[in-house]
DNA sequence: TTTAAATAAACGAACGCTCACTTATATTTG
DNA sequence: CAAATATAAGTGAGCGTTCGTTTATTTAAA
């Protein structure tokens, strides 16, 4: 028996991501696809059942792979601003070692797989990050909060910042470039609104 | 000469708006539109140029209206902390109005026609809001800092609440609805890191 | 030879968009 | 004051194209 072409299946998920993330979800289909990976329309239903499942694993997987990344040299029982910073360094690296996959999954974000993805995903994540926040809590390093508030102050920012990155520009700034002086200084200003 | 049926217009704008939240830019199409609005296919092109135009002057807009509503009340003269303030009830009042606008302006934000629209929009919101944080930076009310740090970190945690009270859930709790108790918790939090 | 991988070709459905035409109102005419 | 005319609003049908998907066939390794 014929044994699968590996070097195909990976050119259709990166062809995939890079189209989505150039002409997006609406520019993206699976005839152009096939001709942008050198593949047969039909090959790729070899792999995938149909387009929505096709794009649902490519986010799954890509999603699989950030979070893991960003669990780096990270442990719940890490003291606060240690533990905060390994964070947010690893999603920062992540993005600068990954620019296309972060852009992929900020568009996939506010579409409606996103919402069957992360049903999908381990709850692995959520649950080590919950108990490194009831972990710093407990030890007096940072102040008692419902997780969502907490997630929003330690993490929205870092997002956002990225985004200026990504697009070049802010509000009065006609260009932008993040680099890691910027994030050392917006973490000090996390860490003193979360820290006691 | 026949009047225009402002009734037509409005409905096709309504039920863009709609059909995009609801089913994504990739659901969205012209036949569907003029359906769901009770029009002729070709009644959209006597309003609009193309499909491209349409969801671009949607985009402008809604942002446009948002970006005016985010300013009642407010002046770059006011204290900093009373000053946030109005800019995040302003904000959440926005949400609570016009929920659909807001939803819509996110899915949009990740798309590629937020940059033409960003053009086009008049830099006046970002000119004010950059005059309030020098004014308050020069009253001793907020640490001097660049705008996008600032920025991250004085409004971003909002709109990730918000991101969490629309999917209704967060990464660790399975429901999950935002506020003002909430709000105000985390706007202190945010006060206190940019307070010198 | 057997088997799965891979393809070229083509399917019906849906797409964005246009055309020939009708409808409704404002204006002009007798 | 009708009746005729002018004009933009609005339409249903259908154009050509592209969509996601399938079928019939070939290819290549076990």
């Amino acid at each position: 028996m014929r044994p699968r072409d590996e070097y195909k299946e990976q050119q259709i998920r990166q062809k995939g991501i890079e189209m989505i993330v150039k002409e997006g979800l609406d520019g993206f289909g699976i005839n152009k696809l096939a001709k942008a990976a050198g593949v047969s329309p039909a090959t790729i239903y070899i792999y995938y059942k149909d387009k929505e499942e096709l794009i649902t694993r490519l986010c799954i997987d890509v999603a699989d792979k950030m979070m893991g990344f960003s669990l780096q040299n990270f442990s719940p029982q890490m003291d606060f601003a240690e533990g905060l910073k390994v964070q947010w360094d690893n999603r920062l690296n992540y993005f600068l070692q990954h620019p296309l996959d972060m852009e992929f999954i900020e568009i996939m974000r506010y579409t409606n797989f996103y919402e069957k993805v992360s049903q999908m995903l381990t709850n692995n994540f959520g649950a080590i990050l919950g108990q490194f926040m009831r972990n710093a809590e407990e030890k007096g390093q940072l102040v008692p909060l419902p997780f969502e508030v907490y997630w929003s102050v330690a993490y929205a920012p870092l997002y956002q910042l990225i985004k200026f990155h990504m697009q070049g520009n802010s509000y009065i700034n006609s260009s932008f470039t993040l680099d890691d002086k910027l994030m050392d200084k917006t973490l000090k200003l996390v860490l003193k609104a979360l820290k006691p």
